[in-house]
RNA sequence: GCGCCCGUAGCUCAGUCGGAUAGAGCACCAGAUUCCUAAUCUGGGGGUCGUGGGUUCAAAUCCCGCCGGGCGCACCA
């Protein structure tokens, strides 16, 4: 249960009957009204705010309408207190049964708990990496991927139907060169000497074995034989290569995609044609000369008339090319084609997870799908920061021209997959990362996989002791039903239960904002809260988990602790790391 | 020059649909260990939320102008 948007709900029905009641003027407009956790604790647990909302429409003071509404709250069975306060705030204190309903809930839903029906099944397109098949993964490439999957999780946590998606770049001059640089080895492995590698292509060592295996399925059948000849079989050879070499890298991150699509699959079957054909007939297309962007004229600009999308009717700065100078399509004719694509596939709503590099590309892809759906579909485009890979606070150095990069696969073989997925997750996408190899490992509060995961196995050692302690409590299979739950009353279990209470809000809170990262700080808040109330047992030891003596006692704080690491198992699958059950 | 993103404690960052006295970690200072993991915890000092206006009962949050930083800027992908 939403516990906020539930008595959200609760709220509107009194607002309601006082209109019927003639308290209230009737018609008034409630889409404003909220029940939200207040920012104090002696605030109670639900502030709502819909005294101050009202009081203008209904012509009255706050206060008053504040006084009616409580007054009205206070025969919930679910109410312990209500309270007016400020300028109107209705302050409203749960009664201790209903959070202990809450943990019942939780212990009866397991890691489901937190799943929401907010996205209704709708269908939802979610396209993220697309790094163009032309070498391995980097860390960059990882934030996306970590990124899109999460949120892939998370949209699918809230009740969305979740399409993964991949596109493959895999026309255009940056695959020219690969295949290129591809020949150029398997030359040399063929034992030429081709000599130094050209300007422009990729001198990475990934190739060389690649050359190899290309060797040892066609041996020297294309040495000696003009471009146009080998082209063909040896880009087709590349491309399944370097897909299959980047599938790996993101299966070691846990990652599958269910449509890996190709860009040259749409030149191939039409579909640029097609969608520039729509455009067209929206009266969209023009050709006409673009003026040079002002302060910052390229050395080589020339005006020269172009086939032009009409972008600036849709929110773009300008309009943009489709047609190079050569006569073929630009990447964004692709690109409309590709969306086109996708708004055909039936999605209203498309999410594309890009590099910051690719922040000004952003309104172009919005204009056309304006162009294309109207308000049929809507896009929203997450733009990753930048990843800075550190070791003990030194940068890493990084240099694509000279094929030397820290790839996806050597972060993920230093630290392992969990932490590089919880790390990137600790920011939002839109700040930039720092990403300390030797931090992440650190075992102290400063790490928050750590610290979470540290919270996870505490509570599992705690039901490891109780297994070997007290045999009689069987639970191996615990019946958490049976667990006299009414037993927690201390201030600290109740807040911890109130902060179990608050995962299914900020799951649909995270999914409407496309914010996997809300997770991981909501997890790290619940660590801090689980470590704090064990500590609590150092000086009193009335308050630890295992009570001797006292077997109602433990059985019910033991279902707490239970309700504790099923919270943060369900919260980690989201963002698709494994608890663990001990530290080592 | 234009567009997008960002600016919150000394540092790194959260801050929900606009909500009450703006939070956390690090660092600094002072404490806790016959105890289920002290790999942790408790307390303290530290803020013109870049800046100036505007909207609102209410602004870190929304709008506009400046200042500072990042990314990008026709025929690359």
């Amino acid at each position: 249960m939403n516990v906020f948007s539930n008595f959200q709900s609760i709220v509107k029905k009194e607002i309601e009957g006082m209109m019927d009641a003639a308290v209230l003027p009737a018609g008034l407009e409630l889409d404003a009204i909220a029940a939200a956790p207040p920012r104090e604790a002696g605030h109670g647990d639900i502030a709502i705010n819909a005294a101050m909302v009202l009081a203008k429409q209904a012509k009255m003071p706050p206060r008053k309408i504040a006084d009616a509404l409580a007054e009205r709250l206070r025969r919930d069975a679910d109410v312990a207190a209500v309270e007016v306060a400020g300028p109107g705030f209705v302050n409203v204190a749960l009664r201790d049964g209903f959070w202990h309903a809450r943990l019942a809930e939780i212990l009866a839903t397991g890691t489901a708990y937190g799943a929401s029906t907010i996205g209704a099944g709708a269908r939802i397109n979610v396209e993220f990496v697309s790094a163009n098949p032309t070498g391995p993964l980097h860390v960059g490439h990882g934030r996306g991927a970590v990124f899109g999957d999460a949120l892939a999780r998370l949209l699918e946590k809230a009740g969305y139907q979740v399409t993964r998606e991949y596109y493959i770049n895999d026309a255009g001059g940056q695959i020219d060169a690969l295949v290129r640089s591809l020949h150029f080895r398997y030359r040399e492995a063929c034992g030429e000497k081709p000599g130094i590698m050209p300007e422009g292509l990729y001198p990475g060592d990934y190739l060389f074995a690649v050359a190899e295996a290309f060797k040892v399925r066609d041996g020297t059948k294309w040495l000696n034989l003009p471009e146009a000849t080998w082209f063909a079989p040896v880009r087709d050879f590349a491309i399944e290569q370097m897909m299959a070499m980047i599938r790996t890298d993101l299966d070691r991150l846990g990652i599958q995609f269910d449509v890996f699509f190709s860009e040259r699959s749409l030149h191939a079957a039409g579909r640029v044609e097609a969608a520039l054909t729509r455009l067209e007939q929206a009266g969209v297309i023009y050709t006409g000369v673009l003026e040079p962007p002002k302060g910052m004229v390229p050395e080589d600009w020339e005006p020269r008339p172009q086939t032009l999308f009409r972008a600036t009717q849709f929110g773009d700065d300008v309009d943009r090319p489709l047609k190079k100078s050569d006569g073929s399509w630009t990447y964004f004719a692709a690109d409309i084609a590709y969306h086109f694509d996708k708004i055909e596939r039936g999605f209203p709503t498309l999410i594309d997870v890009w590099g910051a590099d690719h922040g000004g590309y952003v309104k172009r892809v919005q204009a056309a799908i304006a162009a294309l759906a109207g308000d049929k579909a809507e896009l929203d485009v997450k733009i990753c920061n930048m990843v800075r890979v550190l070791d003990q606070g030194v940068p890493v150095k990084m240099s694509k021209r000279s094929g030397e990069f820290v790839t996806l696969a050597d972060v993920v073989d230093a630290v392992g997959k969990d932490v590089v997925r919880f790390i990137m997750l600790t920011r939002r996408n839109d700040a930039m990362l720092d990403f300390d190899l030797t931090k992440v490992l650190e075992q102290s509060r400063e790490n928050p996989v750590f610290y979470v995961q540290y919270a996870h196995a505490r509570a599992r050692s705690v039901a490891r002791r109780v297994a070997a302690e007290h045999p009689d409590f069987e639970l191996a299979a615990p019946a958490w039903g049976q667990a006299p739950l009414a037993r927690l009353g201390h201030a600290g279990e109740l807040q911890l239960i109130k902060r179990l209470a608050h995962f299914p809000e900020t799951v649909e809170a995270a999914a409407r904002a496309h914010e996997p990262h809300r997770i991981a700080f909501y997890l790290y808040d619940l660590a801090g809260d689980f470590h704090s109330h064990w500590n609590l047992g150092n000086d009193d030891p009335a308050l630890r988990f295992i009570v001797p003596g006292n077997r109602d006692l433990t059985f019910a704080r033991l279902a707490l602790v239970q309700g504790i690491a099923t919270v943060i198992a369900a919260g980690l699958a989201v963002m698709g790391v494994a608890p663990v059950e001990e530290m080592r």
